[in-house]
DNA sequence: TTTTATTTTAAAAAGATCTTCAAAAAATGT
DNA sequence: ACATTTTTTGAAGATCTTTTTAAAATAAAA
């Protein structure tokens, strides 16, 4: 499980980068400065650490220093934030200590993009395509192989497989898909999970995914 | 992973540098002196090394003939940073070692592509495709060949090729399409991207580049 | 068994995202 | 400055995806 901190002193941007962190995975948390930031490092030993450069007190640039000169951390990822126009001359010391730097405003696909790319590329994690019994769900080639052949998935469809085969045999309440996979903001009708699992199963086979009447529904790893 | 080495007095350069470079996906590294630099080249083992010929204490000749008496090290590119009016009697022995000069002073730009043709010449990075399918995409004559045919494309088209193509099968999404052709700092319109997609399939043929409704673009290697 | 709640199914409606075209804007070449 | 090429935009239409609807099927509970 990868860890990220975010360190910004702007709560919106706190709120924006942890929900889409979060959504892709990640297990996130925030500071709104560097001294929170720094004890929030040492409490939940992030991976990698998203850093504000200009932040009021400890500036970024502070702040990366200090995460340098702790024990355990020197080779914590940094990732910056930094304004587009940046000056230079003024985020002095910047290349000690960053991994990469992603520019202001933040897009929240790109960052994401950019912290994954950043942490395969570390090989924090391996995006490598799951397979489960005789599926391969490859999430960078967005398709489904079975058995040699290719499925391709409609985006709904490919993510709801991806959620329930990531945890075989694991029971995924309706309430949990619609959350990870429409988003918990979303409002769509009562029977929407239901035709997409039946898409699913026209598309994958029928013995994949099974109903837990009542509950949700789940990848069956092994028959029973 | 492509690992460089940036070796410059001027903190304001070798960030200058840094940024930019980690910006274009590489993991960079910088020291401020020879004694480090040569230092940090054995922790890190960079595939390149940019090296300021005018530093104070060891000068970038000699940095260079020390990494060239380094075991393992006599192939690492080196690419020097020589001020425009730089006596070319006073920097003797520089094709010694160095694979290639960029004048100061440093345009970002300039820098990231004469260090990514460095790199592609040399093989480190093979972000022209070579051939897929009977497709030759060919970046130093910027032309594409079908069969021997010689297709013309325009810089825009021309790149947007050979991202999909530099990973067959793979999704790119449009953020990241258009962070990789466009620049991230460029803000074009929803519907650019597709006009593009749709010229290329002019002029290669629609069966190459498949479109993945929701997320992106692909090249395909394999029909499905 | 009968009732009740829940899921399946199929088809249609709504929605979102691409394709295409034409034309304007920008860049480049002569 | 003019012509040409390249890039970008906007709008209409096509296509694919998602959601809704409602009836039929199913499983669990009374």
């Amino acid at each position: 499980m990868v860890t990220i901190l975010v360190i910004d002193d702007e709560e919106d941007i706190r709120e924006l980068l942890c929900y889409n962190l979060k959504k892709e995975g990640y297990d996130v948390y925030s500071a709104e400065n560097g001294e929170k930031g720094l004890a929030s490092m040492l409490a939940n030993k992030p991976d990698l650490i998203i850093l504000d450069v200009m932040m009021p007190g400890m500036d970024g640039i502070e702040v990366c220093e200090a995460i340098r000169r702790t024990d355990g951390f020197q080779k914590t990822l940094i990732c910056f934030l930094t304004a587009r126009n940046e000056d230079y001359s003024q985020i002095a010391g910047l290349d000690a200590g960053a991994d990469d730097y992603v520019a202001k405003p933040v897009k929240p696909k790109v960052l994401v993009s950019r912290i994954n790319a950043l942490l395969r590329r570390k090989g924090m994690i391996s995006l490598e395509s799951g397979h489960v019994k005789d599926l391969v769900i490859n999430r960078e080639k967005y398709v489904v192989e079975k058995n040699g052949a290719v499925i391709h998935l409609p985006r709904k469809e490919f993510e709801l497989l991806a959620l329930l085969a990531s945890k075989p045999d694991y029971v995924f309440e309706r309430d949990t898909i619609l959350d990870k996979v429409w988003g918990s903001d979303i409002v769509v009708g009562d029977r929407t999970i239901d035709v997409h699992v039946r898409k699913l199963r026209e598309k994958i086979g029928e013995h994949y995914i099974k109903t837990v009447k009542g509950i949700g529904y789940k990848f069956v790893e092994v028959q029973n």
